[in-house]
DNA sequence: TTGACATGCAACCCAATGGTTGCCTATTGA
DNA sequence: TCAATAGGCAACCATTGGGTTGCATGTCAA
C-alpha cells in the first residue's frame, strides 16, 4: 500500500498511468515518446509502478507490453478514502462553526 | 493536486490524517503523543498536509488546533480514481487473455 | 510578573529520489 | 549472418525530503 502511495507520488508517473489508461499494451519505447526524459528515466518509473502492482508487463521477444493494473488504486478508494470521505461534510460543518466562533 | 499526491506519499502523514479522522481539533502536542518522532517532525508533517489542504488549522490563543480536510481527498477519488476504476475489468481481462495467449 | 507551556524558525545532516551517460545483452529481419 | 532495434544494468550527480538540535516567540496561570 505504502508502494502504491509512493508510486503515485510522482507526475510523471501519473502520466504513465494516464497514457496506459488511453492505450493499453504499450511497449517502452512507445511511452517515451513525446515524454522529455530519457528512455532510461522512463525504465526506472516503470519498475516502479510495477514494484507497486500498478502496471503489469508481458514480454514477447524483444519487447516489453505494459498494461495498467487498475486494482490497487481501486483498493485505495475502497479502503482508504472512503473512510474520509464518509467525514466529510461533518467535518467541513464542525470546521466552519469553529471558525466562525472565532 | 500534486501537492495532495506528494503529502499522501509519507506514511507518517497518513497516520496523521488518520489520527485526526479519528478525533477531531487536535493540537500539536496532542497529535505528538505516540509518535516516536520530534514535534518539530510532526510539525513539518502538518505544514505538508496544510499546504496539501489536506489539513486545516485554527489558532486560539498558544494552541493550534488541527483538523481533517476531507475535501482534496474526496477529488482524488472522484476525479481521477473513477477513471482507472472504469477500465478495471476490461483492463483485467484484456491482460488475463494476453497472459494465456503467451 | 514571571515561570512554565505551546508552538515557530533556522541551520544542519544523511538517505532517498529523479535524472543522466555509457555500455551490455538479446532479438529480429534483410 | 550481421546491423539495427528494444531493452537492461550500473555508476554517477544534484536535489529533495525526513529528521534532528538549538533557540526564539508568544501566551497562560499562579
Amino acid at each position: 500500500m505504502d508502494l502504491v502511495f509512493r508510486a503515485l507520488a510522482d507526475e510523471s508517473r501519473r502520466a504513465l498511468l494516464d497514457s496506459l489508461s488511453a492505450k493499453t499494451a504499450q511497449t517502452l519505447a512507445e511511452l517515451c515518446s513525446g515524454l522529455s526524459m530519457t528512455r532510461q528515466a522512463v525504465s526506472k518509473h516503470l519498475a516502479i509502478l510495477e514494484e507497486a502492482n500498478l502496471v503489469a508487463t508481458v514480454k514477447r521477444g524483444r519487447e516489453k507490453f505494459h498494461y495498467l493494473n487498475p486494482v490497487p488504486i481501486a483498493e485505495i478508494a475502497n479502503r482508504w478514502i472512503r473512510k474520509f470521505e464518509r467525514h466529510r461534510v461533518d467535518a467541513l460543518v464542525d470546521l466552519k462553526r469553529k471558525l466562525e466562533s472565532e
